[in-house]
DNA sequence: GCCAACGTTGGC
DNA sequence: GCCAACGTTGGC
């Protein structure tokens, strides 16, 4: 199992409309970038994500679970693009915000924090446990 | 709203 | 294949 984060300006997408698609999940399409398309690639059902608010909020704000694995993004018709669909697992009980993680010693490699432009990134077991410890989230049992 | 950082495009 | 120009993202 690998842990991910995607990243959404509430304006176009935000955890609300996410957790209101339910068990349906939603395909995270537009993305437009090798990087976040090749980790997605990489993704296999059941994976776990955090859920990021960018601009507005900037902070971890839910978990989402992978639940339809790579396949074209129907927003464009350009074959280079891909997507997967997620859905919402649960509220982050208290947001983690870009400034916490900054804070934290354990988290100075996270690309949250160094590579601020990518929008679908990977996140290591270390990351995802301290996250969940920040936000008060019991991490997922394996 | 500004601008730094980064990715992409296209001329040469 | 290099690099300047341009567009986009996202923090501040």
């Amino acid at each position: 199992m690998a842990y991910w984060l995607f990243k959404s300006e509430p304006d176009a997408w935000s955890w609300d409309q996410q957790k209101k698609r339910g068990e349906a999940g939603e395909q995270w399409d537009g993305i437009r970038n090798y990087q976040a398309r090749n980790n997605m690639r990489e993704m296999k059902l059941g994976d776990k994500g955090f859920f990021y608010h960018s601009n507005e909020g900037k902070e971890v704000v839910g978990v989402v679970e992978v639940c339809n694995e790579i396949h074209p993004d129907t927003t464009t018709e350009d074959p280079r693009w891909e997507c997967v669909d997620i859905k919402a697992v649960c509220d982050m009980p208290s947001p983690v915000t870009l400034v916490d993680a900054k804070a934290n010693p354990k988290l100075a490699k996270m690309a949250l924090t160094t590579n601020t432009r990518l929008s679908v990134q990977p996140v290591t077991e270390e990351e995802w446990r301290e996250v969940c410890r920040m936000g008060s989230l019991d991490p997922a049992p394996k």
